[in-house]
DNA sequence: ATCTGGCAGATTTTT
DNA sequence: TCTGCCAGAT
């Protein structure tokens, strides 16, 4: 890799960083000048299409400073990968112009900011809180709810209200209006309800996320000074994932920057469409297009799967759009024999060991590691993941169920939470000899904690200094991984003693809401003391804290932007696809999301107890039009 | 105590 | 679509 360097480099003489090849038409998108939305399938690399664009739009001064970059993603490990990728290829100087935030962490910090100056009627308390909607709470809220004026309907129209369609049409449905005056139906006189009780009534304003959004959105319709100030901050907006889009967060674009000389690019896959039912947009990809005039861009290569694979992949994502351009497939297959097959077993025992087996022999013919499958499931991975765990564990393979819970929160969001990262970042220093990249890497983060200068050499020093003594200390207390619950509690405090709980809060400002903080360091300890358990050193007991040699098991949604050398998908039947009738298309487009994680291998598996599979016929159709085989494993 | 009808959730993100 | 939960009835 060439130093990084802080200077300008000629928009002619910049060449894409790190990375083998970029096809014609990813170079002309991180070149382009005006609008664009990029439409690219699987494995094309639009991450990467968008770090490369970052790079040279900041490292060629095209987004000049002290103008900025803004980033907007849906999952937050989606915006610091982002982030990380620009980080890597560009000089601090020019990285500290690039803001990787999620959708809601944006419209949020909009209303922390601006949010005070609304009118009376819209106007939250400073002091609010975070609500995650739950349906309950609707349903409450509508049973208390009182007879509604009678030009608007009585009560049995509020009581004919689904808490869903309440939430999705009414409450967030539309733009809010200034006057704050509601529509003419008794589910509109619900709403307006709800959005007085939830900001005036009680000491505290409860706010969901999509609420939030609103509330942004209306604040910079109303605030131009607010909205010009972004437009002038921002010279470039990227969206990834656009395909997610909700109205709420469209309509937020589009009101800041709708007009302005921000150059949008928005990447994503229709086909890949798997949140509608959870109000994604239905054709985003057409509304910027025609709002911001953005011209749509194709790429064709598959830089993940093998062209075995690409070439079934095709005829799924034909299936979903007719028009679905033929990806080009830059990788070589590896493995012997099918990439693809449908395993029929006669019941789950049966298909637990067959899959052991094959997941045992395939690391060893094939040279791979527990990381490099995954076991993918439509729903309810907690049931398949008992069934599984006993009999993987008879040949010695862990797996690791993301969704479980450890305390109050699921495993995987412990495990991207800074408290628990930066919990496990000291412990492994503490706990290897060579030290290196896991030293420099705890450092950096104690720096950036303490606020220290990354250019001040004094500073850091005395930062280095700190960290050895404390390392020390740590070693000497506790050489051995501690086991008693109490035990782990006292070096869990101590670690966080060192960083100190304060700047931890400080410097994430969701550890300031509720109890977030406490329980998440429930979790860790809790999660520490198990993994702790049957562990022979530190090193073991933070791999198995981190899932290190662990099968992962998840569903298809929770796979989304992931890549696994062997997909494993578990139950191709009815029961686990029920919604499949009810919406073929989304239910296409999850199978294509799940297929087309894997990089050299998919196996299917079917167990007729679970289920029939009339209703998933046409996923069966579509393998079988592909030559994909089906075999009766007993 | 037990039965039964009705209905919501299942696939999810977010400070 | 199927399961599990709750309320109200028996």
């Amino acid at each position: 890799m060439t130093a990084l360097v802080s200077r300008l480099v000629h928009a002619k003489d910049w060449q894409p960083i790190d990375v083998e090849e970029l096809e014609p038409n990813a170079l002309d998108v991180v070149r382009s000048t005006d609008n664009r939305s990029v439409v690219a399938g699987p494995g094309a690399g639009k991450t990467e299409l968008l770090a490369q664009r970052a790079s040279y739009l900041l490292q060629t001064g095209t987004s000049p400073s002290p103008r900025r970059i803004l980033a907007i993603s849906f999952k937050r490990d989606a915006a610091t990968n982002l982030a990380a990728r620009v980080r890597l290829r560009c000089h601090r100087d020019h990285a500290g112009r690039f803001d990787s935030l999620t959708f809601d962490a944006f419209a949020k910090g909009l209303v922390d900011r601006f949010g005070q100056a609304l009118p009376d009627v819209w106007r939250p308390k400073a002091n609010y809180r975070i609500m995650m909607p739950n349906l309950q709470k609707y349903n409450g809220f509508l049973r208390d709810l009182g007879e509604p004026p009678s030009q608007v309907g009585g009560r049995a129209d509020i009581m004919a209200l689904n808490t869903r369609t309440f939430e999705r049409i009414h409450l967030i449905g539309q733009p809010l209006p200034v006057d704050g005056r509601s529509g003419p139906t008794a589910a509109d006189w619900a709403a307006e309800q709800f959005w007085h009780s939830a900001l005036h009534e009680g000491n505290t304003t409860d706010l969901s996320f999509p609420m939030i959004g609103r509330l942004a959105e209306l604040m910079l319709r109303l605030n131009p000074f607010a909205r010009d100030m972004l437009r002038l901050t921002y010279s470039h907006l990227f969206m990834d994932e656009f395909q997610d889009t909700t109205q709420v967060q469209y309509d937020l674009v589009k009101a800041i920057f709708l007009g302005s000389g921000t150059v949008v690019t928005a990447v994503g896959d229709v086909k890949q469409q798997i949140m509608r039912w959870a109000n994604a947009i239905d054709a985003p990809f057409d509304l910027l297009e025609a709002d911001f005039e953005a011209k749509s861009t194709q790429l064709f290569n598959n830089y993940r799967s093998s062209p075995e694979l690409t070439r079934v992949q095709h005829i799924l994502a034909r299936a979903l759009d007719a028009d679905a351009a033929n990806p080009v497939s830059k990788t070589k297959g590896t493995i012997e024999g099918d990439s693809c097959a449908i395993w029929n077993v006669s019941s789950p025992e049966v298909e637990a060991a067959q899959l052991a087996d094959h997941v045992v022999d395939s690391m060893v013919e094939n040279d791979l590691a527990p990381r490099d499958f995954v076991l993918l499931v439509r729903q309810k991975a907690a049931d398949y993941a008992n069934t599984l765990e006993p009999v993987f564990a008879k040949r010695g393979l862990a797996i690791c169920n993301e969704a479980a819970y450890t305390g109050s929160i699921t495993l995987q969001d412990l495990l991207t939470e800074e408290v628990s990262r930066a919990l496990v970042r000291v412990l492994r220093v503490a706990s290897s000899d060579r030290a290196g990249a896991c030293w420099s890497e705890c450092q950096q983060a104690l720096s950036s904690l303490r606020g220290a200068d990354p250019d001040d050499d004094t500073a850091q020093a005395r930062l280095s200094r700190e960290l050895d003594y404390f390392i020390n200390q740590l070693r000497s207390s506790y050489p051995e991984p501690v086991r008693r619950e109490d035990h782990v509690q006292a070096v869990v405090a101590t670690v966080y003693d060192f960083l100190d709980r304060d700047r931890l809060i400080f410097a994430h400002p969701a550890y300031r809401q509720g109890d977030w903080f406490d329980r998440v360091i429930e979790g860790a300890t809790k999660h520490l003391c198990e993994s702790a358990a049957d562990a022979n050193d530190w090193t073991e007991a933070l791999d198995v804290y981190e899932g290190k040699h662990a099968i992962p098991l998840m569903t298809i949604h929770k796979s989304k932007g992931l890549e696994y050398h062997t997909v494993i998908f578990i139950g191709l039947d009815d029961q686990a696809w029920w919604s499949f009738t009810n919406d073929p298309v989304e239910g296409t487009a999850g199978f294509f999301v799940a297929f087309s994680r894997a990089k050299q291998r998919v196996v299917f598996t079917y167990c007729p107890s679970r289920g029939s599979r009339k209703k998933v016929a046409p996923l069966y159709g579509l393998l079988k039009s592909a030559g994909v085989k089906s075999v009766n494993l007993g």
